[in-house]
DNA sequence: ATAGGGTTAG
């Protein structure tokens, strides 16, 4: 009878018992235990016996079970592959505590236990030992390789420190490694999250051969640095070049067009996705959601979101982000509810896009018990940009005295953000002493951002301090600032349109301003007067360089309505604030030619229809 | 026996 069962038999039934007891009562553990010693006792004995048992524990109180045998067994000594695998199995339930003590008492390291400690380090988040183990591998005579590298390489992505990642990438030449797949997929990933995208670009282009993770980094890379056009681009050269997509890539594609807004680009997306054969698992789900919000129709987003089996927090949070800067704040607080009512738990940027929701639609009473809620009931600490929006919300309602004493209570350092919010309650209730204050702040926190010095001269300006003026004016002229150029874009059937101001290098630049002249005249029909002294907005530099009439703004919606079907809505995308001139053109052009118009700008979307905006001239 | 790229705000 015995005889019948074999190590097989028994390696199977300790391999179950591993699966499914999480928490092993007494009598398993004694079950487990007898399992045990008759395998020990078991002639036909073999180390991957062991192998299989490690890849089937669940938790580490199996794990250092198995340990024990392996080392009564004698096997650590004899069996480095099992005594590594045993090094990897603590790794992956990130106890480095015991990984280290058993690394350390190997009689004999090779190179995978190298790899597996420094791998094992960067997991946990724990760089400083990670690169403390790479250099004392180096030392004991291991060659850095394929496997060792991209972990090190990592960790200078993590840390942002370049100046390490160019030392290994020098390492990484040395060693001849330059054609490796993972080495340099990791080189031009750690270039890019530390921001020096040429280097990125310059490395990838140079690989012979790239595969899928290659191209995810490099077309992630893009998006990240401000050209998600180049993102799509990269997407389909990499389809024609017959690399097979993945989920995680089309991840990547789907941000891209989240951040250019561009519609009709996010519905291909949107196809090619149900088309191929990946499942919407949450984070795809989540992408896209974003996505539809970014493209300017939050309902569809709703619908994406509505039909996801899987959410989660983030899920949640991007939903209530997008009502918020749609200017549907009543929507958001809902969600909010629905979400505490599935048993979702809230964090920190649940909050900022639920408070950043009141402050665009005016829900201060809503707002103010959400900030005061957060910590008692959610134990989420307000951060500065919870302290942010709340100056935000307070200052637009008026409540400039409660927004300044909210200010004064604030421990941590202030930054930009909040000094902006303050300024702008400051400038729309006239509060010329403060909104000074804040401004200088703002200089003296970003002394290169011209838009502060143009706020600020706009203050002096308002006030009457003319000598102040031509001070500010001469600080800039002397610092030689760069100016933020302002860009409108929009989409048609197969393209971007790109606009900048008084720009006449669009092919069909003629009829744009024919039709843009022709509009004029019907607007001011309608009771349009432009607005000339429009002063009220920072950065816009285009207010400077020419006239109103040829705002980016103005041409982009002009060529939207001479390339769209009639009655369709124009849908346009801006890198700055919208200027106020533009926003009152557009409400008469949504009355004059009854279209709907969509304007994305850096801070929210405004939905025009009918002669009047979502944002309730208020943003 | 060891390896990489993915979701929310600002």
């Amino acid at each position: 009878m015995f005889k019948t069962k074999t190590p097989k038999f028994f390696a199977s039934k300790y391999a179950t018992l591993c699966c499914y007891s999480s928490a092993p009562s007494i009598a398993e553990a004694t079950t487990h235990q007898e399992l045990l010693e008759q395998t020990q006792f078991s002639h036909y004995f073999d180390p991957r016996f062991y192998l299989s048992q490690l890849i089937k524990c669940k938790n580490l109180y199996q794990v250092k079970q198995v340990h024990a045998q392996v080392t009564t067994n004698g096997f650590l000594e004899n069996n480095q592959i099992v005594a590594n695998k045993l090094l990897y199995i603590y790794c992956l339930h990130k106890s480095l505590g015991d990984a280290c003590s058993l690394f350390c008492g190997y009689s004999e390291k090779n190179v995978i236990s190298w790899s597996v400690m420094i791998g094992g380090y960067a997991k946990v988040g724990d760089f400083m030992n990670s690169l403390r183990t790479f250099r004392e591998c180096l030392r004991y005579g291991v060659r850095p390789d394929s496997y060792n590298l991209p972990f090190v390489i990592r960790v200078c992505r993590d840390t942002m420190d370049v100046k390490m990642g160019r030392l290994i990438h020098s390492v990484v030449y040395k060693n001849g490694l330059m054609l490796d797949d993972f080495v340099v997929a990791a080189l031009v990933d750690m270039y890019s999250k530390c921001k020096v995208i040429w280097d990125a670009k310059e490395l990838f282009d140079g690989m012979p051969k790239r595969d899928v993770v290659a191209w995810t980094v490099m077309i992630g890379a893009c998006t990240e640095s401000g050209d998600p056009n180049e993102a799509l681009v990269l997407f389909d050269r990499m389809l024609e070049e017959g690399v097979v997509p993945d989920k995680v890539v089309v991840v990547n594609v789907v941000n891209a067009c989240a951040k250019i807004g561009a519609m009709r680009t996010a519905k291909v997306v949107h196809e090619y996705i149900m088309r191929s054969e990946f499942s919407l698992d949450v984070i795809l789900g989540t992408a896209m959601v974003d996505m539809y919000a970014k493209c300017g129709s939050v309902d569809v987003a709703r619908e994406v979101f509505d039909g996801l089996r899987e959410k989660n927090v983030i899920t949640w949070s991007a939903m209530i982000a997008a009502y918020g800067y749609h200017g549907q704040g009543h929507k958001a607080v809902d969600m909010f509810s629905m979400m505490l009512r599935r048993g979702i738990l809230p964090n920190k940027i649940t909050f900022v896009s639920l408070l950043y929701a009141c402050s665009h639609s005016g829900l201060v009473e809503e707002g103010k018990r959400l900030f005061s809620s957060m910590e008692k009931e959610y134990e989420v600490k307000p951060d500065i940009k919870h302290f942010t929006c709340m100056v935000d919300l307070l200052g637009r309602a008026g409540k400039i005295d409660e927004s300044l004493k909210l200010i004064e209570d604030i421990a941590v350092e202030k930054d930009e953000g909040l000094w902006g919010a303050l300024l702008g309650a400051c400038r729309i209730h006239g509060h010329v002493e403060f909104a000074e204050r804040a401004a200088k702040s703002l200089i003296e926190l970003q002394p290169e951002n011209p838009g502060h010095y143009i706020l600020l001269s706009n203050i002096y300006a308002k006030a009457g301090k003319w000598k102040d003026v031509a001070k500010i004016r001469e600080l800039m002229s002397h610092q030689k600032l760069k100016k933020i150029p302002g860009w409108t874009w929009i989409e048609d059937d197969n393209k971007i349109h790109r606009f900048s101001v008084g720009d006449h290098t669009h092919p069909r630049s003629m009829e744009i301003y024919e039709k843009l002249k022709y509009l004029l005249k019907e607007l001011e029909i309608a009771g349009y007067v432009p607005d000339t002294n429009f002063v009220l907005h920072d950065v816009d530099e285009e207010l400077k360089l020419g006239n109103l009439f040829s705002h980016s703004e103005k041409l982009a919606i002009a060529f939207g309505l001479i390339s769209t079907p009639e009655q369709s809505t124009i849908r346009i995308m801006k890198n700055l604030r919208v200027c106020g001139d533009c926003h009152t053109f557009c409400k008469f052009v949504s009355q004059v030619t009854s279209r709907m118009i969509v304007v994305r700008d850096a801070n929210r979307f405004h939905h025009f229809r009918e002669g009047a905006c979502s944002c309730g001239d208020y943003w």
